[in-house]
DNA sequence: TCTGGGGTCCTAGGACCC
DNA sequence: TCTGGGGTCCTAGGACCC
């Protein structure tokens, strides 16, 4: 058997944690530059407002809700989720994190007939331990154990954990569920279905398996057979450990159209490409740049492009990889386009143990003092705070009243963020 | 004024090989 | 009029997930 549990409401309950006064209130968590509605609390999904509502339309057509918006804190988002899968990792044989607020549980050697007790005091530990509230879903296979861990969470009379064991219960659970809830069913499929008369999880597993892999491919096939208690979704292919790409990207409050005012955005992003590379012992083969104009304004000219380069040495130093995504962008830069989002991905991706030097161009020497480089911003960044020491092309261009020094700043609008309670000793009195 | 960010896997189709 | 057959590898883009 394995489970799944999740956390309610997660970034919104992390919120509440620390402020006990928002209990039963309605509240909102906000994308980067306090875009997009990205969480809601159990009061504000009750009063039906939709996913991913802009912030600003949130303000025009909820203007009496007493809805109170967050702008996003990962800091504290990341330190309560290490604090969950801590109190998870004592408990269950094995954990895998899928997310930042889900797991599998690995519960071999679990007596079946005590499943359910373990997991409601595993969610009564979670709880005291973090002042989070987690649901938990047992089942043959992992697509069943999401389907059990929504039972979890909607119907209190499970007591936070739902088990799925028999084949009379898979089949009293499949008839409730929709098809367009189940996971690795997405807006399309589900449409599809529905179509042809398809309303169900248990409707879906009535065709015919030929037909489902006939109409839908591989995917869908899986979910299939996972929905019939057969396990076919490995553990290892959802354990995320080490990344097969990396990507950063933002998006900008305000519409740039300058190179020298991008080049520090894609030196930053490309930079912290670098060294969430470091961070899984990887390197990689190839970066890439992209640029996209504003979308939304359809009165400018669009312009979406991307180009790479790739290192006949993988790579994983922050010069490097900095040197050459700023190359690319000034290959695809347009002059008179007004850019809203740029990113840096890096791929090709190997272990940093095993790298393959090119004959001709490898210079060990060079290398070396890059590594070196490298590995003193992580220790100085680690030690007093991210970006204390950034590359020279990292320094965003905002110039001071007498027009002269340029000052480092922090791009990103976050304007209703809350204190980092967990990991900032001051963050109670500041605010 | 204002519209997020980061991943994985699969497939079709083109380039290339003999 | 008329132009083989079988394979691999790579890439872009779609669908899905959180």
């Amino acid at each position: 058997m394995v489970g799944l549990i999740d956390c309610d409401n997660f970034f919104c309950s992390c919120e509440k944690v620390f402020r006990p006064d928002l209990e039963g209130k309605p509240i909102v968590v906000l994308s980067n530059n306090d875009g997009c509605v990205v969480a809601r609390s159990r009061e504000v999904k009750a009063m039906g407002l939709p996913e991913c509502l802009p912030y600003y339309r949130l303000l025009e057509e909820y203007p009496d809700s007493g809805i109170i918006a967050f702008s996003s804190n990962y800091t504290l988002y990341a330190d309560m989720s290490a604090r969950v899968m801590a109190v998870l990792r004592q408990e269950a044989p094995d954990v895998w994190q899928y997310s930042i607020d889900e797991a599998f549980l690995d519960l071999h050697g679990i007596d079946i007939s005590t499943l359910k007790e373990w997991g409601e005091a595993l969610c009564r530990k979670v709880r005291q331990y973090t002042g989070l509230n987690v649901s938990l879903g047992i089942a043959p296979t992992k697509t069943l154990a999401k389907l059990a861990s929504r039972f979890a969470k909607k119907y209190p009379a499970y007591n936070k954990c739902c088990v799925i064991a028999s084949d009379l219960q898979r089949e009293k659970a499949l008839r409730l569920v929709p098809v367009r809830d189940i996971w690795g069913i997405g807006r399309r499929m589900a449409r599809s279905l529905e179509n042809c008369g398809i309303r169900t999880a248990f409707d879906f597993t009535r065709m015919p398996r030929e037909e489902v892999r006939k109409r839908f491919h591989l995917g869908a096939e899986r979910t299939f057979a996972e929905l019939l208690g057969q396990p076919v979704i490995d553990i290892e292919s959802i354990d995320g450990i080490t990344k097969k790409t990396i990507l950063t990207s933002r998006s900008f409050p305000a519409l740039i159209n300058e190179l020298d005012d991008l080049i520090p955005h894609v030196a930053n992003y490309a930079a912290r490409c670098a060294c969430k590379l470091r961070r899984q012992h990887s390197v990689c083969s190839m970066v890439s740049v992209f640029v996209h104009s504003n979308h939304f304004r359809e009165d400018l000219e669009q312009y979406d492009n991307s180009t790479f380069h790739t290192f006949l040495t993988p790579t994983a130093t922050t010069p490097e990889i900095v040197e050459a995504a700023i190359e690319c962008l000034k290959r695809i830069y347009r002059r008179g386009i007004y850019y809203k989002r740029v990113g840096v991905m890096v791929t090709d991706i190997s272990p940093d143990m095993t790298i393959q030097p090119d004959l001709f161009t490898y210079d060990p020497g060079r290398r070396n003092k890059l590594n070196s480089v490298s590995q003193t911003l992580d220790n100085i960044n680690s030690r007093m705070g991210a970006d204390t020491v950034v590359l020279g092309a990292q320094q965003y261009r905002i110039k001071d009243k007498s027009g002269k020094n340029l000052k480092f700043v922090n791009a990103i609008r976050r304007a209703l963020k809350s204190p980092d309670y967990t990991t900032r000793l001051g963050a109670f009195v500041v605010n």
